[in-house]
DNA sequence: GCAAATTAATGATTTATTCAAG
DNA sequence: CTTGAATAAATCATTAATTTGC
């Protein structure tokens, strides 16, 4: 359930727009780059030793402290027999994955383990197990990304009409309105304008033979 | 650096900067007698989803109709330098989403491109682009609404904005994440086999001389 | 009512990831 | 370990929607 952030897919959304054009809100927006609880987190003095990787994520803990306050002060505490991670927690596991820990040794759970235990509640079964879910997941993310794409994509494709990506190709522009480019590759544009070739990201989806 | 709409004339073009804020190009489009009429335009039934899909959509074509006639009584006409969607692209982009199309390939980006062109001009790049946004921002406002949902039910859920991760790294714990001490030492293990029961897997890691 | 000013929405680009092939 | 493929996230830039002062 906690894994819904990497869910980009499968979920329908109610429509945000009726007639066109969507109604302004008004709701002011959160503003995602700021982050909210540095005003009421106190600037842990976290030692600053070299070795400490975990201290980083002190500025985090208030919400941890505080959901230990709630869920002290609502007497029926219905307690999750699962384990789910705090963000800091969350957020230290996501760090170690895209620092390349993928499988951690016995040593490394414990370890890992240990440092997040100063977050929240957490066993080294819960370490190993979010490894091992992240890892598939992401795996799985990336190979359902490599069939939708590949399953229509490696047919002789007509390549789109690329005149109005910033090429500078005024003689096409006339001759090659109705059929598209027969699959101009990079180099021939590398030379007219670098900016037209720069391995755009709509041009690599639309022309991925090269 | 960025693209401007269809000013191609590339290597001379005049500084468009003033005091460091950039202006806005508002070139004339040429408009190379490109009829992006409707009339001509043979009905290509769409089989996307396994209907003309497609044809739905005209009762909304009225307003493409008048904008077709203001480009007309306005002969300097100064184009937008970005695609608008039409009402009806607009409609039938969303509806295509909520049908579960998110990452469209080359061919269905031109089926949709094509079909979608007789509401008005548009092109592949912005079918694409315009899915990736959409995917984007569907994404971010379910994220958004999930963290603040959670912070209300106290569920730390929420996956954290990378921004201020990046601010507050540190560069010193690379070693430590990977190079830990080899040897492997059971009785440290100790938490792990509580609960073997239902975690073999994990106690098999954890302690695999049993 | 109306433009100028402001703000929200969104099209288009750039950057940072991921897995896995070599 | 490096790199290719292909994004998804973040960001930039522009357009629309709205507010505001007259």
């Amino acid at each position: 359930m906690w894994m819904m952030g990497y869910n980009d897919g499968g979920e329908f959304n109610l429509p945000d727009s009726f007639n066109g054009r969507k109604l302004r809100p008004l709701i002011p927006r959160p503003l995602p780059s700021t982050n909210n609880n540095s005003a009421t987190t106190p600037p842990c003095l976290s030692r600053l030793h070299g070795t400490d990787f975990f201290s980083q994520y002190h500025h985090l803990a208030a919400v941890s402290e505080q959901n230990k306050m709630r869920e002290f002060n609502t007497p029926p505490v219905v307690v999750s027999s699962r384990w789910n991670p705090t963000p800091e927690q969350l957020r230290a596991l996501e760090d170690l994955y895209r620092r390349g820990t993928r499988t951690p040794s016995a040593e490394q759970i414990q370890h890992i383990t240990a440092q997040l235990r100063r977050y929240g509640k957490i066993e080294g079964k819960n370490v190993f197990y979010w490894f091992q879910n992240h890892k598939a997941r992401e795996r799985q993310k990336r190979r359902r990304q490599m069939e939708s794409a590949s399953e229509e994509n490696h047919r002789d494709i007509e390549i789109l009409n690329r005149k109005e990506l910033g090429a500078s190709r005024t003689v096409f522009e006339v001759e090659e309105t109705k059929n598209w480019a027969p699959h101009t590759n990079c180099s021939t544009l590398a030379e007219g304008s670098k900016s037209s070739c720069g391995y755009r990201m709509y041009d690599r989806w639309m022309d991925p033979i090269r």
